[in-house]
DNA sequence: CAAGAATACGATATTAACATGAAGTTATCG
DNA sequence: CGATAACTTCATGTTAATATCGTATTCTTG
């Protein structure tokens, strides 16, 4: 369903999300946490910079934080960045059919359209702060 | 959400299935219909005969066929046999929280669960016969 | 039974996703 | 100001999905 790319992202961002007083947390310990590979979750985090969704900070004192709060930031934000999902999703017709969906739809793509509205909508209307509120009780800050 | 290669599979069940009476088609025919690349739909036309999808013959009057009737084939059939959905899909949890999703599942893996369920069963549920009804008015034979 | 037509199958090439490593840059702090 | 810690960036490696090619095998037909 996402990409692990994707995925890794989403799991960074909760574990930012869930530092106190929106505190920053470096790469290193979002590594561990989360158990993505130290280099290549680098990336990931700065993609997530400079498509604002996190800040960062470098030197002694840097690392990473929430550039938005919780409750702002939906999963689509985070994930479309990686995966083609969503409102500019290609969406196109499961028969590879190009014309298909527009007008009178068909009963099987007006049954496609549902079931993958429902994973859109999914993405669209959860936010980080959301899935907050499901780990409260075991989740502990990164550092 | 399908892999290439699980879609093009779908793609050639449902050319096989327009075939009136059961015809055989050629993969070359099934290929430029298709427009997946002739080896390559190859492989995939052969392990649909694997799993007993499709029936092949050999020789000049050889080709494929369907070996079921279209209401009894689902598109799940087809796509599990490429991609990872359905049933024995690992619908994990979102977050790579391993023992999630069990008793008491918290809102968003709640949420998820239906989301992703949708998918599921628009593949168990839907039969190649049912896409076919709506293909009729502009389905043609490959051969 | 020989020729032709089609699938079967293994070897190889290409591409994108995933991952690693190392050197460069910037900020903090003693 | 120098040392250290952290992000930044580029180059490279690995793996799986996708695609291609050539040959072997099998069936039909004359």
């Amino acid at each position: 369903m996402l990409s692990g790319t994707a995925e890794y992202a989403l799991r960074a961002v909760v574990c930012l999300a869930r530092q106190p007083d929106g505190q920053s947390a470096r790469a290193n310990d979002l590594a561990e946490a989360t158990g993505v590979p130290r280099n290549y979750l680098g990336k990931i985090l700065h993609d997530l910079v400079r498509a604002g969704i996190l800040e960062s900070a470098r030197g002694k004192k840097g690392g990473f934080k929430l550039a938005v709060r919780p409750e702002d930031l939906t999963l689509l934000q985070v994930v479309s960045l990686f995966d083609n999902i969503g409102v500019g999703a290609e969406r196109r017709c499961l028969m590879g059919r190009p014309e298909c969906g527009g007008a009178d739809p068909c009963p099987v793509h007006h049954r496609w359209k549902d079931a993958s509205e429902a994973i859109s909508s999914f993405f669209e209307e959860t936010t980080v702060g959301d899935v907050l509120s499901d780990e409260r009780r075991e989740g502990k800050p990164v550092a």
